[in-house]
DNA sequence: CACCGTGATGTAAACGATTACTGTATACGA
DNA sequence: TCGTATACAGTAATCGTTTACATCACGGTG
């Protein structure tokens, strides 16, 4: 690997000169500076970004900590943050798969030096102890964490109301009998999405018998099994609202398979929107989610963070990224 | 932020003996190591990744270089190689939305020195000067780069292969009128599926006249635009097979939208096998490719020559993905 | 002609780790 | 008692940069 002293001495100058050419930062005179460009372009010489970081301090990168997402969903968010931290002029270091607290740790440990920010998306609810480990005042965004008043910047999806609008329209529908297939419980997403479930059929005076769990882990799969095993109940739903679109697709195969119409015999909804959901047949009404803000927000939060040359204490803001009904077939019509 | 001088001050040894006890690259007392790790803990210190990757010359991860892809197929290659790479202990830096030599030196630039390897996507045929200016030896694997004999490792799909088996599926069924809606000249991709349907097409003695192609750039919206304009075509092709299947979806909507139905007037055949494929309506009949495949294919590679401490030379392999014809309801049956 | 500001360059000290080498105490055998 | 092997721990060089400071030549000024 060439060095920097290696353009110096082909160069027959001081390794400042180089360093004053290649990043531009104080005068040099022209016919010098050519003659370095020259040089430093034949032997192929371009700066050790370690080196340049740790004297600098500064990596020009920003980490992302992702648990290992379901499908779409992880995928776009991954994106959207990679475009904007390439739009701010950094890269991307992604660490994902894992959960818990001890992971997070792991990974940040690893990440140390390595950037200048991190997002943090851990929905299971142990990701806060985790944060509050780093060093302060190192920049954090919280993704999809609840992260209440506690000192860091969050962005989360407005899961509660995006529950409550799905189940209204299934009750304006004159549904009376609606089951949900809910998430993993310590996750937060899935937790805000049943309360909001919950919470509108109690609005409706719809007891508990009217009102179904049952539980999956946002995985196709898991919600083919438990539609599968709410075919078997004794009085059958008339609507499913699944946490997610995933979920959703899986109920519509056992329905399908067990020879039940949608949405004729039960009405499905999902949660996310995601690209699939409009292209399904019947088309899935769902949640729309925009994802990609929720990554371009994040992003944005941090870089701020970043360039804040830590002007003493900021006040931390949680920013809501809406979600918003979008009735498509699957929900079929008034009964 | 706390570093390895403060915790050795603070435990009153010196910096040598922290190194060791953090790393456990040598014999420490038992209660000394105690000691340090308990200080090390309350400081909350963590090594500076920058600086160790100074001096051991490794960094544990490796760099993607990929071009702003196309929805589902980008998410799943960058979900991939993250597994794989984790797997493996490597971080994964990410660097994408970018075509061209230039923009790929740039980006390369910027990842000396941060990384250990790295994978280079770039279906664009220019990518290979731009990677033959890499140092010699550094550890590169090309992913859908035509990359022929010249000394890189390099994943490919069999995009030829699939694209014969496509056409020759029409064929078979009666088709003897074909379109294919194809991608960007440039994208290497692109132009062996093209090359795959007109031999198949040569072969079975199809003329110019039942062959006719529009130009797309993989994009669902080209798609639907190519198909609005095959409509207005005075002799209409009974059959239509799209470079990928974001195109075939769009030609599928504006076939509907036309009045055309699917497959029974025209038949559609895509490339890729998104997920959404299976879910459409009807079902799009596709070339599976298997897309993590692709990643994990490409990281092991990579991990494969970082680990490989430079033995000599090495003869470098072309591995082929297959990419095998998936028959559901958008090609119909035989006419 | 002495002085000094200025512009271009060099020198060397960081940055935060790792590690070869050097030391020092202790144990053990002769 | 001495020599020496062993087990720990410390010293300092090193990685490739950036940058404060020193140096030096030159030209203008009084």
């Amino acid at each position: 690997m060439v060095t920097i002293k290696d353009v110096a001495r082909e160069a027959g100058v001081s390794v400042a000169t180089i360093s004053r050419v290649v990043n531009g930062s104080a005068a040099v005179k022209e016919e010098t500076r050519r003659h370095v460009l020259d040089v430093a372009a034949r032997l192929g010489y371009s700066p050790h970004g370690a080196a340049r970081s740790l004297i600098t301090s500064r990596t020009n990168t920003i980490g992302a900590l992702l648990p290992d997402l379901h499908g779409e969903f992880f995928s776009e968010v991954i994106r959207s943050i990679d475009h904007a931290a390439h739009h701010g002029g950094y890269h991307l270091l992604l660490s994902s798969s894992h959960d818990g607290e001890r992971e997070i740790m792991t990974s940040f440990r690893a990440m140390r030096g390595r950037v200048d920010g991190l997002i943090v998306m851990s929905p299971d609810l142990d990701a806060r102890t985790a944060v509050h480990s780093f060093p302060d005042g190192f920049p954090v965004v919280l993704l999809n964490c609840p992260a209440e008043r506690e000192g860091y910047d969050s962005i989360v999806i407005a899961n509660y109301d995006g529950a409550r609008a799905a189940v209204n329209h299934l009750l304006e529908l004159g549904h009376r009998r609606i089951a949900m297939i809910t998430g993993r419980e310590r996750n937060h997403d899935a937790a805000e999405r049943l309360r909001g479930f919950r919470d509108a059929l109690l609005e409706a005076g719809i007891t508990a018998d009217g009102a179904v769990e049952y539980s999956g882990d946002f995985t196709e799969e898991s919600g083919y099994r438990a539609t599968r095993e709410l075919l078997g109940a004794r009085e059958r739903p008339t609507a499913i609202f699944a946490a997610n679109d995933s979920m959703a697709i899986g109920a519509i195969s056992a329905l399908r398979e067990a020879g039940v119409r949608v949405p004729e015999d039960v009405a499905v909804v999902g949660f996310d929107d995601i690209p699939m959901a409009r292209y399904m047949n019947p088309p899935l009404t769902t949640v729309h989610v925009d994802i990609s803000a929720l990554g371009t927000l994040a992003t944005d939060r941090l870089l701020e963070q970043i360039h804040e040359e830590t002007t003493g204490v900021r006040e931390h803001r949680q920013e809501v990224v809406p979600a918003t009904l979008i009735v498509r077939g699957s929900s079929g019509s008034r009964r």
